[in-house]
DNA sequence: TATATTCAATACGAATCCGTAACAAACAGT
DNA sequence: ACTGTTTGTTACGGATTCGTATTGAATATA
């Protein structure tokens, strides 16, 4: 916890490191938006349901209900009725899921270390 | 400059923030594996060639060829013959690339200093 | 010169994603 | 019950990407 004035190349360099090692590890290969919504879902209260998240990254419910097919595939979310409303799914987290953004966040984390490392980390 | 010990939760917050932010932008819809020769190309020394691209994300090299179209279309980069071995391709920043990585950068910071003011920022 | 190698691009069929429109199911209100 | 609304999914055509194999051009080597 703490950071402070990154710099733009810093930032930039960062995310090269984080996304390079995530295509060189040839893992799950997910979109801009199934990124997104897997985030949404593991660091924002619940419920989430397909019309908040359309709402939110603020596309269309389809491209929402394709983005969920696909993480479902991977094992990354699950859907489950709404018992309150039957008309609504509720996304719902996995161990999979869990373990997979756990693993991200530790690549982050390497690639902010190396990053500031080699401009002489802040101490 | 100068980050410290992110905790797995704000490494994620800030990757969440900063791709939800790109997808409601409509931005260009790059995928990782184009995010990745772009951030390639600017941040690390040049020449650039199809072949080195391809060795460094691990990947064939059509792959390349193909992200460096999108790329081209968008005018993030251009390709320029290497005059001294003219088989090979030499891929060169643009002032548009300049910029949009300028505006991810900042789009990142942005990121960071809300994710880490939220949970009481360093001070 | 003739052959082999290396480079990037292209061809191809398969897979994926997009947005719009149409759809069935569940709910709300009359 | 009936009508209208809301929810999520499916259907469709079009666009994009994938990996493998092939091509054409340029260079290296015999």
């Amino acid at each position: 916890m703490s950071v402070l004035n990154l710099t733009q190349n810093e930032a930039l360099d960062i995310w090269r490191r984080t996304t390079l090692e995530g295509v060189r590890r040839k893992t799950p290969d997910l979109t801009a938006r199934q990124t997104a919504v897997l985030l949404s879902i593991y660091m924002t209260q619940p419920p989430h349901t397909v019309r908040d998240l359309a709402a939110t990254l603020n596309i269309s419910k389809p491209a929402i209900t394709r983005a969920l097919d696909k993480l479902s595939d991977l094992q990354l979310v699950r859907r489950k009725k709404d018992e309150e409303d039957r008309r609504s799914v509720l996304v719902q987290r996995t161990v999979k899921g869990s373990v997979f953004l756990t693993e991200f966040a530790e690549l982050i984390i390497q690639s902010t270390q190396i990053s500031l490392g080699k401009e002489k980390a802040g101490q």
